[in-house]
RNA sequence: GCCUCGGUAGCUCAGUUGGAUAGAGCAACGGUUUUCUAAACCGUGGGUCAGGGGUUCGAAUCCCUUCCGGGGUACCA
């Protein structure tokens, strides 16, 4: 709609003798009550037509029919200039655009991103929240993809520390040699077993010690358990065998378990980075901040930044023992990552209760000096809450990832065996149509609202399968597929003797919307864009749908041809679009 | 306390480079199947855009302020 733009400036220039920067002329689609397709705004012209905004309308508009052969038609209300563009330009843009084969396709851009997500605990199984986390990172990383850039996605495994030596002691003291192999238990689930036991054993010993008229504080410190873990945590740190070799079997098991898991959510990543590995990192990065001024050390040994001219706090990066504490780790990792891979841009997908750790790494290394430090970004989302708040992995509140996919596949198979429209399905398809179903309706659901937003999930209501939903998306593209099928569709046909109606119109329009709709998706980090997007489609076909006459039945013409083709392109870009959602769409439901 | 992110229909959410009478879905009610899949379509009702003030021709959107909620503010990660 460029040309527009500039046809409304220089009907400025010629009617009112002054240019005019680009942003005075404001478009915006034509709402649906006016007659029109686009609309120009007349108010902020007034000043350049020294005319009231009505006067100002009319005469653009009476210019850009005369001079502007798409332009067809025009109406002026209150001041908004509404166009009514000739239905051969939106036939030219269907036939030319839209129906090619690159159509939806971005030219690659040169830039490498990498993507951060995931970065999961070993000591227990992955939970809703850690689902909307690789949910948003995967499609996140897809996006970008889609929009032209070479994209790594990484894992960086948190795989060390006291909560995984917590696992570890309660299963050596109560695990009874219990493994998933003979316990028939995934693996990421029992080592989050062992983590509950610890929980509730170190409960006890606080208790214990506290009757004993220590203070809560004295016992949670004395308890012999987290000692006892605590020394765990040393002897890793010295490379005991016997510990090294349990802390390997027992992650080993977690691994399988996610592998699971990360199969079934259908995410993957390029490179694992393990903080067993990153951990002592980024001390070189101190020592650098410390020469170039950045950094200033205290009486007691310990380094810190002062932050407070910025208005954050002073900040510790450095423990007076010289150890690492998680800031530094994150340094020393960050420039790790640049050196393995020269990206452009790093996105960290991690939630907001983080927000402020990102902001402090970031402004250090900017600080330092690093080229590369304004191509980070923290992509913050918010929590999955239950109606009952957080979700809390101690009072046994958390919804399990396995669980909720499981149960997401059983709701899809019950729903669709009521509709019985799969009735001839051999089982194999059926299978893997409950699977599409239910983890559509489940990605749908966590993506489509904007990741800053925190999410609301009710146990205890059932993800819809109707309305905005991946499952209605799906069903219009089997719809669509089916119909195809059956007309026996056959690429071809161009813009002779096709006459437009108003919903015809309309899905021309919004399929032309689809690139913008991937840049502006990748570009605020948003799949919730892409997702409202696609239901706006679908539900654009859905009324096209039942409006046009049977097209099957049609008798065959140019107008049939391309009402096919509108099908096509509806349910390719349905297809390619959910994809980008990680959501799989079928050919039949 | 300070920092930060939210607050839009009964519920879940769209809508912010400032534009027309604020939109969907669910739930409720009514209609559509001798027509290509009714997981669909059409219609009805439903709003103090948290409150107040300001800027503007025009504010859900920008500024100030109050209230409510989340998160952060560790020599934890």
């Amino acid at each position: 709609m460029d040309f527009i733009v500039a046809a409304a400036r220089k009907a400025i220039e010629e009617l009112y003798g002054t240019q005019v920067p680009a942003d005075v002329i404001s478009l915006q689609e034509t709402r649906k009550e006016f007659e029109g397709q686009v609309t120009i705004v007349a108010f902020p012209i007034v000043r350049y037509s020294k005319k009231n905004p009505a006067e100002t309308a009319e005469d653009i508009g009476k210019y850009l029919q005369a001079n502007v052969a798409e332009v067809a038609a025009f109406n002026v209300v209150k001041g908004f200039l509404n166009l009514v563009l000739d239905q051969q330009y939106f036939l030219r843009v269907f036939h030319e655009e839209i129906l090619g084969t690159g159509f939806g396709r971005i030219a690659p851009n040169g830039k490498k991103v990498m993507v951060e997500y995931s970065s999961p605990n070993t000591n227990k199984p992955l939970h809703l929240g850690h689902v909307r986390n690789n949910l948003l990172g995967y499609s996140v990383a897809e996006l970008l993809k889609a929009s032209g850039y070479e994209v790594i996605k990484v894992n960086l495994v948190n795989d060390r520390g006291i909560h995984i030596c917590k696992s570890m002691l309660a299963w050596q003291k109560w695990g009874n040699g219990e493994t998933p192999e003979n316990s028939g238990m995934k693996g990421d689930h029992l080592v989050g077993k062992y983590y509950v036991v610890f929980d509730a054993e170190y409960k006890k010993e606080i208790k214990a010690l506290m009757d004993q008229g220590q203070t809560e504080e004295q016992a949670k410190k004395s308890a012999p358990l987290i000692v006892e873990a605590q020394q765990m945590l040393q002897q890793w740190e010295a490379g005991d065998a016997g510990v090294i070799a349990l802390w390997e079997k027992m992650n080993g098991w977690v691994y399988e378990g996610f592998g699971v898991t990360y199969a079934n959510l259908g995410v993957d990543f390029d490179r694992f980075y393990y903080e067993s590995n990153t951990y002592l990192l980024g001390k070189d990065t101190v020592e650098e901040g410390l020469e170039k001024g950045v950094f200033f050390r205290k009486d007691d040994g310990s380094v810190w930044i002062d932050l407070t001219a910025e208005g954050l706090d002073e900040k510790l990066v450095l423990r007076a023992d010289g150890t690492s504490v998680y800031i530094t780790q994150d340094l020393g990792t960050a420039q790790m990552k640049q050196d393995d891979y020269q990206m452009d841009e790093s996105i960290y997908v991690v939630g907001n209760e983080q927000d402020y750790h990102f902001k402090v790494l970031f402004l250090i290394l900017e600080k330092l000096g690093k080229p590369w430090a304004k191509g980070l970004y923290h992509l913050s989302y918010g929590m999955v809450d239950l109606p009952s708040g957080k979700m809390k992995s101690r009072e046994g509140t958390v919804v399990d990832a396995d669980d909720l996919i499981g149960e997401m596949i059983r709701t899809a198979k019950s729903k669709t065996e009521e509709l019985g429209k799969t009735n001839d399905f051999p089982e194999e398809d059926k299978n893997a149509l409950y699977r599409n179903i239910g983890l559509g309706a489940l990605k749908y659901f966590l993506l489509k609202v904007e990741p800053k937003k925190r999410l609301l999930f009710d146990p205890n209501e059932s993800i819809d399968f109707q309305g905005h939903t991946g499952p209605f998306i799906q069903y219009t593209h089997a719809r669509i597929r089916s119909l195809l099928a059956k007309a026996a569709y056959q690429p071809g046909g161009d813009a002779a003797g096709v006459e437009l109606s108003d919903t015809e119109l309309d899905m021309v329009m919004m399929l032309g919307k689809y690139p913008a709709q991937i840049r502006e998706a990748a570009a605020t980090h948003s799949p919730a864009v892409m997702a409202n997007y696609l239901f706006e489609l679908a539900k654009g076909f859905n009324k096209f749908y039942h409006e046009i006459p049977p097209i099957v039945k049609t008798e065959a013409g140019a107008q049939k041809q391309f009402r096919l083709n509108i099908c096509r392109v509806t349910g390719d870009v349905l297809r390619q679009g959910m994809s980008l959602l990680g959501i799989t769409v079928p050919e039949r439901m």
